[in-house]
DNA sequence: CTTGTAGCATGATGACTATAATATTATATG
DNA sequence: CATATAATATTATAGTCATCATGCTACAAG
């Protein structure tokens, strides 16, 4: 090897890095394979040696996605006992800053609308993240002991990613933090965790 | 006027039509200009006699893609007592027919990661359209003596769009089917509906 | 039947895009 | 230091798209 054996693979994470911001910015189609690559500070010509086309690069992009977002938060959160992990989650997820953050926010609600439209590989790299957040929320719920834990996971993840999405979509600030506070607090008496703070 | 009054009308609305179908199945960034009009049997000439720019084409879509969806659901409802109407409004709204509709389901869902990024008319068509269906669902609420209407509805009308946006990203049909049945019987058993069967 | 014109079609333009071929630069090894 | 080659840049090609200028056609009024 003439190059670092490291360094193409560390380009390549720096271009999906760039292509999950610009994802998230302007969403998956209106993404542009020269204006990515200049992101990350390279031309348009080396892209093809890193990726076969740009569907593969999108779902490539997609999947990097779910790695950085709500999954770290969750890590984070792993060491605490469910009723705290739960609520910090659920607190975060439905924050202000969660809610106006253009990098780094869980993928979910970025692609809500396009995830049904997105090529096949993208799509599934999406409902496999959907299913795996599900699944870490409802083994929390077990272990608070909570009877029907998987339901009410799936249950409460539409509502916190229908409520991202509403509240991005309302210009007017007050009534948008007034839908992530309503969201807030019903999945919070709903679940039980009002007494955990 | 040589031609009839309403010619012109009639084609912008029949142009219209075909946008909303189209940003159902594609999105508001795929939408071509010379694609719409051909499906609405016109070539791209006449376009820019129609509509101002594309910008402001899809904002009038976006309302329009409003006038059909939802609301018509809601008025053949509107006759029922609140209670039936509730119910009736879930049960379409989480009901297998409304995920797998490419035309002429509720825009919310469709357009939920695309709204924050929309241009600012389009934008404020979206958030009025998402003000209006949660007015309708606290009215009824309120007719039906909860005390909270209005946070309630907020609420519920996430989980509503939630959970269509998450089944619609589920490739699987059994999960898919599992997310609608999941945030329904929530839904009713939430809302005090379940007697109402 | 003639004619003015509203509504639409044809065709052109320039900007942008994905993809690919070829050239250039950088760097680890000998 | 020399050089092979991996990583990236330059440049080319073919396609798509929004927008616009201009020409044609259908239709109502005379």
């Amino acid at each position: 090897m003439r190059y670092d054996g490291e360094h193409k693979q560390k380009t390549r994470l720096r271009v999906l890095d760039e292509a999950a911001r610009a994802i998230r910015e302007e969403g998956p189609h209106r993404l542009g394979v020269a204006a990515v690559m200049a992101r990350a500070g390279l031309t348009h010509g080396g892209f093809y040696s890193h990726f076969a086309s740009k569907e593969a690069f999108i779902a490539e992009a997609i999947a990097h996605m779910f790695e950085g977002g709500p999954i770290t938060t969750l890590k984070t959160v792993r060491d605490l006992p469910p009723r705290e992990a739960l609520t910090q989650f659920i607190d975060f997820y439905l924050s202000r800053r969660h809610r106006d953050s253009r990098n780094g926010g869980c993928p979910l609600p970025y692609l809500a609308g396009d995830a049904p439209r997105l090529a096949e590989a993208s799509r599934e790299r999406y409902a496999q993240g959907a299913a795996n957040l599900t699944k870490v929320v409802a083994d929390r719920l077990a272990e608070l002991g909570r009877p029907y834990a998987e339901e009410e996971a799936s249950s409460t993840l539409a509502e916190l990613v229908g409520a991202v999405t509403l509240a991005r979509a309302e210009a007017d600030p007050d009534r948008s933090d007034a839908i992530l506070e309503r969201s807030r607090a019903h999945l919070k008496r709903r679940l039980g965790l009002e007494a955990a703070q």
